[in-house]
DNA sequence: TTTCTAAGTGTCATTTTTACACTTTCAAAT
DNA sequence: ATTTGAAAGTGTAAAAATGACACTTAGAAA
């Protein structure tokens, strides 16, 4: 497992990646799992851990996904700072971290980062401390070790917002998709049911997806066309200052 | 100056200040100036410093911008991490490290923290390690200790994006102001011209100002009527997920 | 051939946005 | 008293965006 040469863990820093994925149903998260000797609700967390001194943030969140849960090359944001100083000190996690860090009482910060991806190109495996990793979906996690839990909400916060300014949701679909499933995922995301015909109208009008004049198959209704997003066409608009991708 | 009882300095993360004014004509930000033995350009800082292991990042914020500049009681809404390995390591930063901290070398990442404050109610003066505190115009300043400059500009960029979707402008006025100062302080964020009569018709519009039916006095020209931010109706709004509040 | 399922499509009323120029009110100067 | 300078304040019409709403179509499976 990618070693580092002579550098060292900053006992008071981490990070931890909260990876979005969309199964076509719903909004889905990568969690690792921390095996049975945990209390249940909390066995589940978010893939993170402490960072190296001569890495920034960014390094340090990819590495550490990788550790974790063999996902390479993701292209991270950042979300923000979580630093409540209890913010570790709940007790299972207490005994957790002394199994696996050097100064388990240290206090310690994390950054969190996020990603959207498409679940079928990210096979998690997992290794390092976690027992397994995958997917789960979101609106049905209620509990996650230490204040991982607040940090998923704030990244749901973020993803709701941010949806309506630049049209990230592409990165959660294949690269060819229905505008059903688009819309799906946007229904998801937003949380709220959107007029059908409304955000068709609304989405092929901003001019950001290519028809591929290819049809479904095998499907048992009417097969929909499929489209890619054409990111030329959105490094134009946006170049101009357009930002009116909101729902 | 608040000494904290027995709890002992991070050596590994701080806090940076970015609190916004506005003098009527441009925004402004809050520096503190490191003194003359300093490069210039990079003489002046964002007020901040080591966190405590027993305090919260807000509380760190607000307690370093305090010792700093005798600034009190902000409301601060966190802009994220900044934590390149050598954000501190040009040789200016080094020196004066090296004059005010205990492990002047340690890897140390920081969490910017934004405001935006009436100019009139808060009067900066220097303590601490601050020679001098001040306000200095925003589109004036283009060099800064350590990564500062960097994280003023990400403080920018948010302020753009949030005016859009909060009316947070008002905290940078006094209670009574015209539609005119308004207009001027959203061009001067958003860096952009905007309309007369159409910013006026949104605003009024919007229903969050009260007009005070009350004039200025003394001005040379026809005097302007007075408004305050109507917050109960504000909250009204955004109960409802109102967002409409962009130019 | 029937049935089931999701895909796909158009219109009208309302609201929002954009572009644009002249009159008014006060203080200061003459 | 009159003039001047400076910013405040005001309306309309055309274009664009939004929101509400229901039926037909294409394919697979029975």
């Amino acid at each position: 497992m990618l070693k580092k040469n002579n550098s060292k863990l900053n006992p008071n820093v981490s990070v931890d990646c909260v990876i979005f994925g969309f199964d076509m149903e719903n909004l889905t998260v990568l969690l690792i799992d921390r095996g049975e000797n945990q209390f249940p609700g909390s066995r589940m967390a978010l893939p993170g851990n402490l960072i190296y001194d001569d890495e920034n943030l960014e390094q340090a969140a990819n590495r550490v996904l990788e550790e974790l849960t063999s996902l390479k090359n993701i292209y991270l944001e950042q979300l923000g700072a979580f630093g409540d100083p209890n913010r570790i000190s709940k007790e299972s996690d207490r005994l957790w971290l002394k199994s696996i860090r050097a100064e388990p009482e240290a206090r310690v910060i994390t950054i969190a980062y996020v990603s959207l991806v498409q679940i079928s190109d990210y096979i998690p495996h997992a290794s390092s401390f976690a027992q397994s990793a995958g997917w789960a979906s979101v609106n049905e996690i209620h509990e996650l070790a230490f204040d991982h839990f607040e940090i998923l909400t704030a990244a749901k916060d973020q993803l709701k917002r941010k949806i309506n300014i630049q049209p990230i949701g592409f990165n959660l679909l294949p690269e060819k998709f229905t505008l059903s499933q688009l819309h799906r995922l946007y229904e998801s995301i937003l949380d709220k049911p959107l007029d059908k015909r409304n955000f068709r109208r609304k989405v092929q009008k901003l001019g950001i997806l290519t028809n591929l004049k290819e049809k479904q198959r095998g499907v048992p209704h009417k097969p929909s066309e499929l489209y890619k997003f054409n990111e030329e066409r959105y490094l134009e608009l946006s170049q101009d200052g357009f930002d009116n991708f909101g729902f």
